[in-house]
DNA sequence: GTCGTAGTTGAGGTG
DNA sequence: GCACCTCAACTACGA
């Protein structure tokens, strides 16, 4: 009997460069089933609105058509449960020889894969596994880090070099095996769907479970219906390998732009088109390949030659970005998505931590919930997510985020700080469960590590160096066009006053059409703009003078201190008075619906002057124990 | 161990 | 419009 090959694509939605497709099909099989496994961790446990699954769907439809234009007899063939209690099954009632898919690091999918790999091994069945996810294997990267997870891309880049070279893209197969026979005479297991923290999104029972084989029986790709959506997806951004190789070339096609990149030099502020180049989503979903992307844009500045930028600015410099966050979280491992138990995450005492209760997932919580030790600190947070701060540049990025999912690196970079560490003091898990629920390109891994990098709790340390929603925006949009494609209600405003509504006199505001009041967070009322949510310039030296005290403190997440709650007195004994749970009445919250009420009026008393020469007030700070960093 | 310097992407000013 | 400086000051790395 000749190999029987299941080949499990997972986040690796593509033909192109797949290291593990190769394998697969090294092995000459006579019978190669492609499939793709519902798992219900996806489903239930990742916050995902309509317009990440619409961007999954679309990659999933686009490998099955170029599958089928292989050969007619195959496809993308889609199976409805959870892959830890299906493959038992098939295994058997297939007659499988060799099960091949693409390593993944992620914490959810290590526990998966071991659990797979565990009942390929009792079945009798070949496992065999490559890494195309990123440049290098991160777990390698690891190894030659010392073990340690890479902090920085000095670091990255020392363990690539010891690696050696990024391999070159594989051509995809001009031709597929027919797939095998694929009897389904076994039961189903359906997973339990809570807790479902997607329910907000359905609003039909979802039928992702209900046949094995799909509806119709014909394994075909699941349709938004299917998951209980039945609202639409707003994002114009589509997915698909298809898509994503005509985009690559459109890119590399102008020399000059893909070889001079450099990513802080271009605008957050830039639509139709964004100034970079929209590809992160696909090699989310692995419908591009790192590797294929590393290499046209290396081949093209070697062919470039001088005026060509270089890491960690250029094209190249991205993705080992991407890389020195995989190989972080594949050092660190669950706790990297969260302070609680990470040595390389300083402790700051955030409002609005995350819950930490016996959740079942490896690291006791669950996305979303969380103490609210702070009414107003939560108000922020709401407002904040809503796109309704009063502080246009904030409120346009966050409106395109919920709308697009996607945003620029540099407009991320302000919203991230402003939540944090400049301005509403509110913990970076809440920031990047928001961004975990609306980015077509979230990547558990990049996500983390950009919020910690944002809250300066790691990677990044200089926490005086803060964003103003002011004048950061203006520094690349002076007359504000990208707030009047995001922020209706200010569209007719005078340029003088786009980022600054509050500022203008009300003969300006009538001009324009606009008023400025309340709070936005209640009935949308056409023709106002809420006011800022609070003074800027009052809350960012509050911030910094908070992060200088906790940064003296010096505490990281797997401190017994941090654990055991005995922190507090620390940061009391500092006269800190900007933390968590000081506020009284620790009500419980979880969701967006108790928001506050809090009159018409300015929220807390704004005062329309800006905020010059921001001192630290320094604290007694010489008391306290510095701890010695983690090595 | 000490010191100098570099670090993807701040703000605000000057020339 | 752009390059450069200062502000006040973080960590990591290599010599």
């Amino acid at each position: 009997m000749g190999n029987r090959v299941i080949y499990w694509f997972r986040t690796d939605l593509r033909l192109h460069d797949s290291p593990a497709l190769k394998a697969a099909l090294d092995l000459h099989p006579d019978a190669l089933w492609p499939i793709f496994t519902w798992d219900p961790h996806y489903v239930y446990r990742v916050k995902g609105g309509v317009n990440r699954w619409q961007y999954l769907l679309d990659c999933q439809a686009d490998l099955s058509r170029s599958i089928q234009k292989l050969n007619p007899k195959s496809k993308l063939f889609v199976l409805r449960e959870a892959p830890q209690t299906l493959f038992p099954k098939i295994f058997k009632a297939w007659n499988v020889t060799h099960l091949v898919f693409e390593k993944d690091t992620d914490v959810y999918a290590r526990e998966r894969d071991s659990a797979v790999v565990a009942s390929a091994e009792e079945a009798g069945v070949q496992v065999i596994t490559r890494y195309g996810r990123t440049l290098w294997d991160s777990d390698e990267l690891v190894a030659k880090n010392g073990g340690k997870p890479t902090m920085s891309i000095t670091q990255l880049q020392a363990a690539g070099r010891k690696i050696g070279g990024i391999p070159r893209p594989i051509p995809a197969p001009r031709h597929l095996p027919d797939p095998g026979e694929m009897p389904v005479s076994f039961g189903q297991d359906k997973p339990g769907a809570s807790p479902d923290i997607n329910a907000p999104y359905r609003s039909t029972p979802d039928e992702c479970y209900s046949h094995i084989a799909g509806p119709a029986g014909k394994f075909a790709v699941a349709s938004l219906e299917e998951l209980g959506f039945s609202v639409s997806a707003t994002t114009p951004h589509r997915g698909g390998e298809t898509i994503a190789l005509e985009r690559l070339q459109e890119i590399f096609s102008d020399e000059k732009y893909a070889a001079t990149f450099q990513k802080p030099k271009t605008s957050p502020a830039a639509f139709e088109p964004q100034s970079t180049t929209l590809l992160s989503p696909f090699l989310h979903f692995g419908a591009l390949s790192p590797r294929l992307f590393y290499w046209h844009a290396q081949d093209l500045v070697e062919k470039y030659g001088e005026g060509a930028s270089t890491p960690p600015e250029s094209l190249t410099g991205q993705l080992l970005f991407r890389d020195m966050y995989f190989a972080a979280q594949a050092a660190i491992g669950p706790s990297f998505a969260q302070t609680l138990g990470n040595g390389h995450c300083r402790f700051i005492p955030w409002h609005l931590p995350s819950k930490v209760e016996p959740t079942g997932l490896a690291n006791n919580t669950i996305a979303g919930r969380y103490h609210v030790d702070s009414p107003q600190a939560d108000r922020w947070f709401q407002r904040w997510k809503a796109g309704v701060t009063g502080f246009p540049f904030v409120d346009a990025l966050m409106r395109q985020l919920r709308a697009e999912g996607w945003i620029h690196h540099l407009g991320r970079h302000m919203v991230a700080c402003f939540l944090t560490r400049g301005g509403c003091y509110v913990h970076w898990e809440r920031g990047a469960d928001v961004f975990e629920e609306f980015l077509l390109d979230h990547e558990p891994a990049c996500n983390a590590g950009n919020w910690q990098w944002l809250s300066c709790t790691a990677f990044y340390s200089q926490y005086y160096r803060c964003y103003s929603p002011v004048a950061f925006g203006q520094k690349w949009d002076k007359t504000g066009e990208f707030i009047r494609r995001w922020v209706p209600e200010l569209k007719d405003l005078d340029e003088k006053f786009i980022y600054e509504p509050w500022t203008a006199n009300q003969a300006v505001l009538d001009k324009a059409g606009v008023r400025v009041e309340g709070d936005g967070l209640r009935e949308k009322r056409d023709g106002v703009y809420p006011s800022p949510m609070f003074d800027f310039g009052e809350r960012r030296r509050a911030c910094l003078a908070a992060m200088k005290r906790a940064y003296s403190i010096g505490l990281y997440g797997d401190d017994e201190r941090v654990e055991d709650g005995t922190w507090k007195e620390l940061f009391e004994r500092a006269g800190e008075t900007e933390m968590e749970g000081l506020d009284a009445g620790d009500a419980d919250g979880e969701h967006a619906d108790d928001v506050g009420d809090h009159g018409d009026g300015t929220e807390d008393g704004i005062r329309h002057k800006k905020a010059r020469n921001p001192v630290v007030k320094e604290g007694p700070m010489d008391k306290h124990v510095k701890k010695k960093r983690k090595t």
